[in-house]
DNA sequence: GTCATGTGTAAGAAAAAGCTGACATATGAA
DNA sequence: TTCATATGTCAGCTTTTTCTTACACATGAC
């Protein structure tokens, strides 16, 4: 698998660019075989760069790949497909990857106030 | 388990719930064990209200469930703890997922117009 | 050249999420 | 009564996310 055990952080991104309908509905899509950028906006029936704003956001986590391809007739063509991702969430797994994230600790700041 | 396989809609609402470090840090945490508002807030080092926004967050997405006790003392008090929640997910259970999400399907709506 | 296709990106509006501070109620103990 | 604990919730600010509109460039076909 491309990542089994990821760090916090890495989670938390997958996980946040999962966590959208239109994004889900991609990775369905893309699950079904490749396709490049504006023919997948007309498939979901959402804007291109709308599209392309997504596609970032799972690339970015690593859950599409995509790679930039000449057609013949010489148009670029960006292709792109899911990776092999393979996310298991129980809250014991969830428990190891928070003891990884870099995000600001609380307790390790400035102590807080409450209302007494 | 829990829920095993969440429809589409559930699962957003659960992977939204989890894309967050300091929630993540709440399951870490009652992963540990049961703990109550008060405390959980100071063991994490986070505002009491804001902890109770992120457990409502949690609680509706079904990882986490509060009950509401009467300490020895008589005072009330809201402990949490995990439910045994087990998610899988890969390119086609996620594919499986979006099949049946609720959300606007853009392609359903008024035609998009893109600039030709 | 013009048209239709493909790509990328930036600005700004609109909506959602995150967070704080203050208020409210209740209990037991001193 | 007053103090310290517990609970819940609301108003409003800040930040992030989401989305549209508009611009840019390139190619092949006509």
């Amino acid at each position: 698998m491309t990542v089994a055990r990821p760090t916090g952080d890495e989670l938390v991104e997958m996980l946040a660019a999962l966590a959208n309908p239109i994004r889900l509905r991609i990775i369905a899509t893309l699950a079904g075989g490749r396709d490049y950028v504006s023919h997948l906006a007309r498939e979901i029936g959402i804007s291109r760069p709308l599209l392309h704003m997504h596609l970032q956001r799972l690339e970015a986590a690593g859950l599409v790949l995509g790679s930039l391809e000449l057609s013949e007739d010489g148009k670029a063509m960006k292709y792109f497909e899911v990776t092999d991702f393979d996310l298991h969430l129980t809250a014991s797994e969830l428990a190891r990857a928070a003891s990884t994230l870099t995000s600001p600790d609380p307790r390790k700041g400035p102590p807080r106030k409450e209302q007494t």
